[in-house]
DNA sequence: TTGATATTTTGACATACTTCAAAATAAAGT
DNA sequence: ACTTTATTTTGAAGTATGTCAAAATATCAA
């Protein structure tokens, strides 16, 4: 999975709460689309985009769609942001 | 400054790749440039958006001027990312 | 199988983003 | 004052992104 994907995904404010949201448990996409003022296909595309850069996982049940946080791959976010933000790589040391 | 100024500077390739270049010292413009396939312009639009969240500095040096990390700005960063990623706030516990 | 509910997909539209080429600004040297 | 070098700003063009309304898909219950 791009690393690309990951940082595009967290772009977007509507996202970011969606991740939020999940933190303290899965819920399913109309509960998910309760909280935003906007239709429930542009939520779905969101969906879409965070489950691409694999940060959330769908699972059904029944009726409705089940997303929750894919909290497995939170070790490699952290390490794209460590490697983004780590400093004193000593080089040249120019300035 | 919006945190969502951030999450938007981050979400580029080019702008990714220049803080990486930033990390073992600061370097003006035109050196910055060389390391890209991509007009001046260009590159230093990218650099107004990177100041505009706060990650980067500029400072004139006579005809250059030398963009350095704002390494002070690397704690907000990285609790605005704990803070995305941590999970179980101790809530109703629903999944 | 018909109907109701939950969600996604499609197509269209407006806004935002990235890029370029060219013009503008700034400092330094002649 | 002019020229050169370094960089930014502007204006325009193409592409990508976020949104909606409407159509499509999937499950469940009569």
């Amino acid at each position: 999975m791009p690393s690309q994907d990951i940082f595009k995904a967290l772009s977007d404010p509507t996202r970011r709460r969606i991740l939020k949201l999940l933190q303290d448990g899965s819920k399913p996409a109309g509960t998910l689309a309760e909280a935003f003022d906007m239709t429930k296909g542009s939520l779905s595309h969101h969906f879409n985009v965070l489950k691409a850069a694999d940060l959330v996982r769908s699972e059904r049940r029944g009726q409705q769609i089940l997303y929750s946080l894919n909290t497995s791959v939170f070790a490699e976010v952290a390490a794209l942001m460590f490697d983004l933000f780590k400093v004193d790589k000593k080089k040249g040391r120019k300035a």
